[in-house]
DNA sequence: ATATGGTATAGGTTTAGCCTATAATAAAGG
DNA sequence: CCTTTATTATAGGCTAAACCTATACCATAT
């Protein structure tokens, strides 16, 4: 019994279902299921009764609950007593326009909520910054980098596309169609080796600088592009295809310099979101 | 933060050092040094100064101290809510003589300082039990089986023995040399069945039933005999030696019939004893 | 100087928690 | 009545945390 199935034990009692318990604390499913069984098995007691539209209270649940808070409270109580969580805290962030602004936004929103005393700036990439989004590839020795999740890069093609009917796509199968190359992108290299290794070519009509604006002119019609998938999200105007023979992916995350010492639990709590990002069932 | 670091905390407040805390919590010394670093780095503060002849609590370790007591209380308060850990509770535990008397002892005391309401009635292994202290060679299908620690079976002879000058001894070192044996033994199979392949006999002079008989033989110079290590705890009166060329062992633990159902904690106290029985360096 | 008692670090192994995928179940809708 | 949908449970595999052993390091006492 450890403060951990107490945190998912409350969850579950407020939102009166292990799914919508396991969305709050970052976690899958079955996490929840596993832990809330052995939580039971330990107090030698049925805390919910299951049926298929959620779950609801024993009375033994409902009598645990208040006691759960308390020790919860108590416990975030006692670490605020050393450092000053509420203290105002004042952190510039920078962003990389080209990431999931779903993800970044998730985790900002998040950070938010947990930390009282935080507000921060948000900066440009160019910009000194102590906490920076970046990916795996632009990290220097210099830096920390705190991994959040992982993009894998994907083809995004217009809807009426007579590509879209296969469910995942072979390199060769691109080979001189028209394309939309984009600059910078943290896999050009292995890219063109790939190409260049296959004896595949592809007829550039343009090269821009954004996630956005590529999807743009694909959904214009001028072409395809190689995009990472998070980048997609909510847009429907074009659609995307795994390509199957390889596998291309950037590690997302957040950076700092090693200079600065940043309280340990702002990183704590950073990384308590990582689990979800690398969910896909409980995705946002 | 967790529960456990609070109980490794109150445990070296307590105790003033490290390597005696550890002990207490049955676990290795590193454990306690590293979980106490990482404690001091959630928290962001130094909890003791260390200098060679244990710790002395800082400030925040005094401030800390009655809170980690609190929270550790009301953890176990929260569990007998449920389970009644106070309520009278008999078990009978079935005891194998051949079992080492030293650790099956400190299980027990464990036991009962660790669960208030609880007495127990030892009876011979050949009557019906709760539980019996047992090795892996005698469950059965029909029993649950917890295992605690591993016993390493070795050559005992007597002290001014010829083989004493050996750190170690190879089988063939111990062909056709006066032998005790005994049964059952629960490695009779293998132990033949090594010897056979080998091409080694031995002079058996006496066979006996226990353990105990069998190095009161030794001890008399009767000869040598295969011995689990930790059944000798305390003797002087036998020197023992390990077999370098095959590894021998039985492992030790607790049974009890599938059909009984016993408390939950209980199963979980004796279990929190397995680090330590496993433990060579804070051998009791 | 040398032993002794205590803490920290390094390296390797085991275990616990987590994820994905899928089964099982029950309610809701056509 | 069958299909769809939403929910929890189970199985299998992977990763990270906790633990152990061995050893280094450091201060004090002999």
């Amino acid at each position: 019994m450890d403060i951990r199935s107490l945190r998912y034990f409350i969850a579950v009692f407020e939102e009166r279902s292990l799914s919508a318990a396991a969305k709050r604390c970052f976690v899958a499913q079955p996490s929840i299921s596993t832990t809330l069984a052995q939580l039971e098995g330990d107090l030698g007691t049925q805390l919910f009764v299951r049926h298929s539209k959620g779950v609801i209270p024993t009375d033994s649940g409902a009598q645990l609950y208040p006691h759960a808070c308390r020790m919860v409270n108590e416990m975030n109580a006692m670490r605020s007593m050393f450092v000053d969580s509420h203290a105002p805290l004042e952190v510039s962030i920078a962003l990389t326009p080209f990431l999931s602004g779903a993800l970044v936004s998730q985790v900002l929103k998040t950070l938010l909520d947990e930390i009282p005393g935080l507000t921060f700036s948000l900066v440009d990439a160019s910009e000194e910054a102590d906490l920076r989004f970046t990916c795996d590839s632009f990290v220097t020795d210099n830096d920390v980098f705190y991994q959040l999740w992982e993009d894998n890069y994907v083809i995004a093609m217009i809807n009426d596309h007579w590509l879209t009917e296969f469910a995942s796509l072979s390199i060769k199968q691109i080979d001189k169609l028209a394309f939309i190359s984009r600059r910078p992108c943290d896999i050009q290299e292995s890219w063109n080796y790939l190409l260049q290794k296959q004896g595949i070519s592809m007829d550039i009509r343009a090269q821009v600088k954004t996630e956005e604006y590529a999807l743009d002119l694909v959904a214009a019609g001028l072409g395809i592009s190689l995009i990472p998938e998070h980048s997609l999200r909510g847009r429907q105007d074009v659609t995307i295809r795994p390509i199957n023979d390889v596998a291309l992916k950037r590690v997302v995350g957040i950076a700092h310099n090693k200079g600065i010492n940043l309280p340990a639990h702002l990183i704590n709590t950073i990384l308590s979101m990582k689990p979800l990002m690398n969910n896909k069932t409980a995705a946002i």
